[in-house]
This record gives structure tokens, C-alpha cells and sequence, in this order.
DNA sequence: CTTAGGG
DNA sequence: CCCTAAG
């Protein structure tokens, strides 16, 4: 296969694109007049393949503008693609899973069409969580197999964090980075995927009840909101492809009455006793003391802290909401804000190192992590002051235009 | 809606 | 973590 032409999902690996079109049909039978097979499959062929991940904000450096973009091809044959999911199903998933999982999409296709409620997920297959968890070895064997793990990723992930590290892209040194495996993963394999969520390490593991309540979505405008990458590509919460939206965390205000409107109507109380879903059960009183606030509080680990920098590398410092799509996508908490947040935290922790570690904070933040931190601070800045000083010569050459 | 900044 | 104002 010809990568250098390909985006960072490649061709045929589109997450959403439907990989049965016979059985894709089923699903776009349309009472409402929504999407007919035809609309729908056009604006599958039609759309550009990675409009979400583009390739040239990789630095986060508007390369583009920076007269680089010439060699993106040389770029392109330095990625290692296999941090890419496989979509053709040649290794991690039978055929035969796949296509129960297709016929059960099916006909959570039509439910979801029924129940305006936001969508009440089942797994597709149970026991297709050993077949996600098992790419862990080979993928373990990849990153171990490329040249290593410059900022001791292995070392951060304990032995069952199964969702992994599956690749990397040969670019300088510092932009090295890792792709989670799972949050790569086709629309479909959706619920398999939270269910990898079992193996992340820390104290964000989740029971099965967390799990299961994480299938409800958080209502509101949200649907899109937080799954941005499907109104990008196409809008296919209209129908045929149905997308979840797995922010499940507390709000106050008139939210909070849907979320409990949804929960009632999806699940019984003792199915809902799970840390997060507690969060949103408990926290009923609307006017929260400080301390309470705290109560929300979920702390940030380790891998975390490493997808969070990652994800600037990847998009760059701003990009919040890109980088929650694709790198916290499953992570229900954390929204954007959380992770802009987050990373003006690391900020402050990298230009404190220098001094004294003051009063050593109670979780330390590794010190290549720290690094990286600083790192991509320093590149944020530059970047700022190039688009400064592109758009600071633009005024002066359109004075100059002016003039003459 | 998304982001930045302040609390 | 939350709130608000600005693009």
C-alpha cells in the first residue's frame, strides 16, 4: 500500500465508514425522511477521509504556512502507521464478530431511530472484550519493536493497561508520540471499546456498573457537542450511523432533571452505583459549597497526563476540543475545559521545577513528562509569535500596498 | 459552539 | 472544577 497517500486513517480506514454496504442499507431505511442510502453513501464518498486529524497541524505550527508543507510527503513515509486501527479486520477481530456486531448495529440502528432518549448502548459482543484486549502483547511488541519509548510511556502504563500504546511516527524526537490504540477505533466497535476501559490502570478504573452507565448519554446539545468528529465528517447522528455521546458528568441547571429523566427511564437505581454515576445521582443540591465541588473531583493519572501531552503534540496547545475527541474520547469526564485546565496545571508544575520542588507535590509529575511540557510550551510560544510576525509583516505589506 | 481567563 | 465573556 502507498501510505505517503494516505491521511492518518488511510484510505479504506475511515472510522465511520461503513464496511458492509448491504447491511448499511438496512440501517438507512428511513421513515422520517432523513438520510436515503443514496444521500448518505454520497456524503461517505464525497467527504474528505481525515478532516479531523490533519496531518499538517501534527505541530500544532501551522506548517503550512512555514513553507514545510511542500515536504509532507517525506513526512508521510516517516509515520509508522501502525498505530492505526484495523479496519479490515485481519487481526484482532473474526470475521464472525464483526458481523454480529454489524447485525446487532443494526438493530440498535432502529432502537436508536425509536427512542429519541440518547442512545442506550449494549455491547455488541460480550465476548469480544477479550479480542480488543488482546492486540495488548502485539501492540506492546510494536512499540518495543520501533524504537523504543523515549519518554518511558511503558513505564507508565502498568501491565493491564491493555488499550496500550500501539505506534509511533518517526519525527524528530520530540514529537514522538503515541496514538492510544483504542481511541482509533471505528464508530462501531463503540462499546467494545469503553469496555477497555476495564484495563486502564489507577484509580480511574471503572466497575462494570460505570460501564454500563456511561452508555447513557449526557443529553443535550451535547450529541454533537462533544462528538464533534462525527458532525465534521458527516452528520451521521441523523440517522444511519448512530454516535454516542459518553460525557456523563454532573451539570447543574435543567440538564441534571434530563439526566435523571433518562436514567429512570433506562436503568434501575442499583445498576447506577458506580463512582461516576453516583456523582451524577448524589449531587442533587444545586448550590455546591467549595468543598463540594471538590466532590466532582477526579484525579488526573498518569496515562492521562501523557494522552493529555500527546494530544498537544499532535494538535497543538488550543486545539481542546480536537485533542478531548480523540484522545479522551472515552474518558466521559474530562471535557476540553478539563484538559485546557489540566495543561495550564503541567505548565505551572514545568516552570516550577527549576526552583525548588517546592514542597513536593503529593502526585509528581515525571520530569520527562515535565519536560515535554515545557517543550511544547516553548513551541506554543513561537508559534505565537510567528502568526504574530506573519500577521505584523501582512500589515506592513498592505501598508506598503497602500501607500503605492 | 469553542476558547481564554479568572475564581 | 466552575463560571463567564469574547470570538
Amino acid at each position: 500500500m502507498d501510505w505517503s497517500r494516505m491521511g492518518p486513517f488511510g484510505m479504506d480506514q475511515r472510522p465511520d465508514f461503513p464496511e458492509n454496504l448491504a447491511d448499511f442499507k438496512y440501517q438507512s431505511v428511513d421513515e422520517n425522511g432523513c438520510h436515503s442510502v443514496e444521500d448518505t453513501m454520497k456524503h461517505y464518498l464525497m467527504e474528505p477521509k481525515h478532516d479531523n486529524v490533519a496531518v499538517d497541524s501534527f505541530l500544532g505550527l501551522g506548517m503550512e504556512n512555514m513553507g514545510i508543507s511542500s515536504k509532507m510527503e517525506e513526512f508521510s513515509h516517516g509515520f509508522d502507521f501502525n498505530f492505526l486501527p484495523d479496519y479490515g479486520g485481519s487481526d484482532s477481530c473474526s470475521t464472525q464478530d464483526r458481523e454480529s456486531g454489524l447485525k446487532l448495529e443494526i438493530l440498535e440502528g432502529f432502537l436508536d431511530e425509536v427512542d429519541e432518549v440518547e442512545d442506550i448502548y449494549a455491547p455488541h459482543n460480550l465476548s469480544s472484550i477479550g479480542d480488543h484486549c488482546l492486540p495488548d502483547t502485539q501492540v506492546k511488541k510494536q512499540v518495543s519493536d520501533t524504537d523504543g519509548d523515549p519518554y518511558g510511556l511503558m513505564n507508565l502504563s502498568s501491565e493491564s493497561y491493555s488499550s496500550g500504546i500501539s505506534g509511533s511516527i518517526g519525527l524528530s524526537e520530540w514529537s514522538k508520540e503515541t496514538v492510544p490504540h483504542s481511541e482509533f477505533k471505528n464508530v462501531l466497535d463503540t462499546n467494545s471499546k469503553e469496555t477497555l476501559c476495564f484495563c486502564e490502570p489507577g484509580d480511574d478504573k471503572k466497575p462494570l456498573s460505570t460501564f454500563i452507565g456511561s452508555w447513557v448519554g449526557r443529553g443535550k446539545s451535547r450529541k454533537t457537542n462533544s462528538f464533534n468528529t462525527a458532525r465534521s465528517r458527516s452528520d451521521c447522528s441523523g440517522g444511519a450511523m448512530s454516535c454516542v455521546s459518553y460525557d456523563f458528568r454532573p451539570r447543574k441547571g435543567p440538564l441534571r432533571k434530563h439526566i435523571h429523566t433518562i436514567t429512570e427511564n433506562a436503568l434501575s437505581d442499583d445498576q447506577l452505583t458506580s463512582s461516576e454515576s453516583e456523582d451524577d445521582i448524589c449531587v442533587t443540591n444545586t448550590s455546591k459549597s467549595r468543598s463540594d465541588r471538590r466532590k466532582n473531583q477526579r484525579m488526573w493519572t498518569l496515562d492521562e497526563v501523557v494522552k493529555l501531552v500527546n494530544g498537544i503534540s499532535h494538535f497543538g496547545v488550543g486545539k481542546w476540543t480536537d485533542i478531548k475527541n480523540l484522545f479522551f474520547r472515552y474518558e466521559s469526564h474530562r471535557t476540553p475545559i478539563d484538559i485546557r485546565d489540566k495543561w495550564r496545571n503541567l505548565l505551572k508544575a514545568s516552570k516550577h521545577v527549576d526552583g525548588e520542588e517546592r514542597k513536593s507535590p503529593a502526585r509528581p509529575i515525571p520530569k520527562d513528562i515535565l519536560d515535554r511540557v515545557r517543550e511544547l510550551a516553548s513551541l506554543h510560544l513561537k508559534s505565537l509569535s510567528f502568526v504574530h510576525d506573519s500577521s505584523r509583516s501582512r500589515n506592513i505589506s498592505r501598508k506598503k500596498k497602500k501607500r503605492s
